[in-house]
RNA sequence: GGCCCCGUAGUUCAGUUGGUUAGAACGCUAGCCUGUCACGCUAGAGGUCGACGGUUCGAGCCCGUUCGGGGUCG
């Protein structure tokens, strides 16, 4: 399923199948929370980009239009058009950060919907049983997320939690089924490194088909961030894919790789498309700023999106200033182009032996400002 | 020509019985965004309140003159 093709120092380069086809990794999943990437991109476009695997989410789609309707259109791959590898989250974060009542029990979580306050329970059982209904490749374990910072005693009896309802979830599923979905569980702990592994070492027992690092991005320094996977990945099970969830900006991205990290997903470059920031490899611009009213560069030289191929940054900036619902969409093609790009310059460099070369050249460059 | 209304930030407007550094929205200029986001978040710049004169301790608010816009009656 997972197979480990290269490794420098402690990144990794790989391969791994679903029953839609392989991905190669490191990888960065493309977010269409709602089933459709947001800045008015289909799954047409998404090959355009070079998106290898789109990510949904679960707490969003069991809202509206309902696991079963998803399962009537023929899945998530039907529904949206989409052939190739999907990733469901599992809606755990949302039921935290989106619903305004919810309880935690060890049975489950109730919570009201955010649309129109219907009330909901959710077990770890029924959250897998949401997934498989959505047709998804790889699905996520039900856990909590605790906001950083937190205290010690919450956080260790929050993971511990978590950890019993991914036994719960691995007993529901019965073991993976060849050729078919698999479940990644989920590590916690917050900062903590002590935590971190406890928890690491009793979920590593499961033989889950993946791991994931969630509950970070929220809160905490990225030093932190960044001593927190040092401590963990040391405990994550090496034939095993590891995905980092919820992160993060392109440096974010490659100290992560640094460290073992082979999924990816994250908000990030969408949003700030849509917002006026674009990914250069000289750096951010924000196309809102003045300085590119009448320059008629591309955003990139050498980025091959539709963008960057066809329009200046004055028109770009026209369109965003205009109201105009084409600079979300050219805005977004040409982030999620950067992304997957990068994420492709950075398996080409570990094939050949570069990629700490890639890592030093990038370091404070790509998360910065551009000159220009 | 008579009478009436209006003239406050780039724009549209609010400014209570005249009382501390004249407000809002949008726009503008910047910053932010790590599974609620195009229709978000934060901050900033911007006005000699049409002009001149007067009353008053104090005027965007009251009075006079004047300029500009509009209405109405001759």
């Amino acid at each position: 399923m997972f197979t480990l093709t290269k490794t420098d120092g402690s990144a990794r380069l790989g391969l791994f199948s679903t029953p839609h086809g392989a991905v190669e990794t490191p990888v960065f999943m493309n977010v269409a929370t709602q089933a459709a990437i947001k800045g008015g991109l289909s799954a047409l476009d998404l090959q355009a980009v070079g998106c290898q695997i789109v990510l949904c989410n679960t707490y969003h789609l069991h809202l509206r239009p309902g696991e079963d309707t998803v399962a009537k259109l023929g899945g998530l791959h039907g529904f949206m058009g989409w052939d190739r590898p999907m990733l469901t989250d599992s809606g755990g974060f949302q039921v935290f950060s989106l619903s305004k009542f919810r309880k935690i029990t060890e049975e489950g979580v109730a919570f009201a919907s955010h649309l129109d306050g219907r009330r909901i329970f959710l077990t770890p059982e029924g959250a897998a049983e949401i997934q498989l209904k959505l047709g998804a490749d790889i699905f996520m374990a039900l856990d909590e997320c605790v906001g950083n910072p937190a205290p010690y005693d919450y956080v260790k009896r929050s993971a511990e939690r978590t950890a019993r309802w991914l036994e719960r979830t691995a007993l529901y599923l019965g073991g993976t089924r060849p050729g078919g979905p698999v479940c990644f569980g989920i590590n916690q702990g917050g900062v903590y490194g002590d935590l971190r592994v406890d928890n690491m070492k009793r979920i590593a027992e499961l033989n889950m088909p993946g791991y994931a690092v969630g509950g970070l991005a929220v809160g905490e320094e990225i030093p932190v961030m960044y001593h927190v996977l040092d401590v963990v990945t040391e405990h994550m099970p090496v034939d095993r894919p590891r995905y980092l969830m919820w992160v993060g900006t392109p440096e974010n991205i490659l100290e992560a790789v640094a460290r073992g990290i082979d999924f990816f997903d994250c908000v990030m470059p969408a949003r700030n498309a849509r917002h006026g920031h674009l990914y250069t490899w000289r750096g951010r611009i924000n196309l809102l700023n003045e300085r590119y009213k009448e320059d008629c560069r591309p955003v990139d030289e050498t980025c091959p999106c539709p963008l960057c191929k066809t329009h200046s940054r004055a028109y770009l900036r026209h369109l965003f200033k205009a109201g105009e619902i084409l600079a979300l969409r050219l805005g977004v093609l040409h982030n999620l182009t950067f992304y997957n790009t990068l994420m492709g310059r950075i398996r080409e460099s570990l094939e050949n032996g570069t990629f700490q070369a890639l890592r030093t050249q990038y370091a404070g460059v790509l998360d910065g400002r551009a000159a220009v």
